[in-house]
DNA sequence: ATAATTATGCAATACTGTTGCAAATAAAGA
DNA sequence: TCTTTATTTGCAACAGTATTGCATAATTAT
């Protein structure tokens, strides 16, 4: 089993407390996480500031992905494949339930291709879908 | 042709300065609007808390639609087909050039639907296509 | 024209995110 | 293991963003 360790070390990052605990609280949780939650769970003992850079860094690394909201929040899932340095594979949809508010990665669901106008080239896509989810139902 | 006063009333909204200015600037601007933009361009006049009102009232009205970004910032977007109070209809793709920073309204590219895992339903879907634009190409 | 309703501006306040720098910690090398 | 080097952290200061209550001003309805 990989532990946080492994993780850390996998990515080339040097292994602190705060990102070992950091990255347990994605690996415990079962949806996505804003900075908030984060903040509440971690920040008793780590400062904010070190919040903002761990997960700027897993983002760089490839750790965790962002999920785009309309709310002026940003919310950090880990990524499941194999994503690295600069170069996500993060083509899945995500679900945020409308009952319970929580964000999934719905890793079997692909984003489909859409046909683009003329002259439109496509680097990326997210795709966002809101409803209810199975636990909610 | 509907002018901005037309629409104001269309939506049982009064008509006021603020409302007709930031009305303009959305039938005049050739993408997506983030608060910011606004603030610069019309709150010359206006104060900033004049603004972040006036959007959420286009927003809860119908008037604009909202599109989620991975920056802590919203868009915000005329709606062109017949969205009403709390009942939007937007749902076609945006695309966010990653050279002019544009962000458009693909009004005629409808986000394709996707099977959700058993036991999801869904409410709504939004779609963000980054990649160059017909002008940065 | 007047009254009732609604929107605005202002001030205060809270929340969110960024930066520089010194101290602390971790990794690399002997 | 000890020492050196590189990296990370916390703090403080700051800038930017968003929300609220309330008095005043503007708009709409009568
Ligand atoms: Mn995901
Ligand atoms: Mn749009
Ligand atoms: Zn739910
Ligand atoms: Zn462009």
């Amino acid at each position: 089993m990989k532990t946080k360790l492994d993780i850390l070390k996998q990515y080339g990052l040097s292994v602190t407390d705060s990102r070992k605990k950091i990255l347990e609280l994605f690996l415990n949780a079962d949806g996505a996480l804003a900075h908030a939650d984060i903040e509440k769970n971690a920040a008793k003992n780590f400062d904010r500031v070190t919040v903002y850079r761990t997960l700027q860094t897993f983002v760089e690394k490839g750790i965790v992905h962002q999920i785009p909201t309309t709310d002026n929040s940003i919310l950090y899932a880990l990524c499941k494949q194999n994503c690295q340095q600069g170069h996500h594979h993060d083509d899945h949809v995500h679900f945020i339930c409308s009952n319970c508010d929580k964000t999934i990665c719905l890793d079997d669901v692909t984003i489909p291709q859409v046909k683009l106008p003329i002259n439109f080239t496509k680097q990326q896509a997210a795709m966002v879908v809101t409803g209810v989810c199975e636990d909610c139902k």
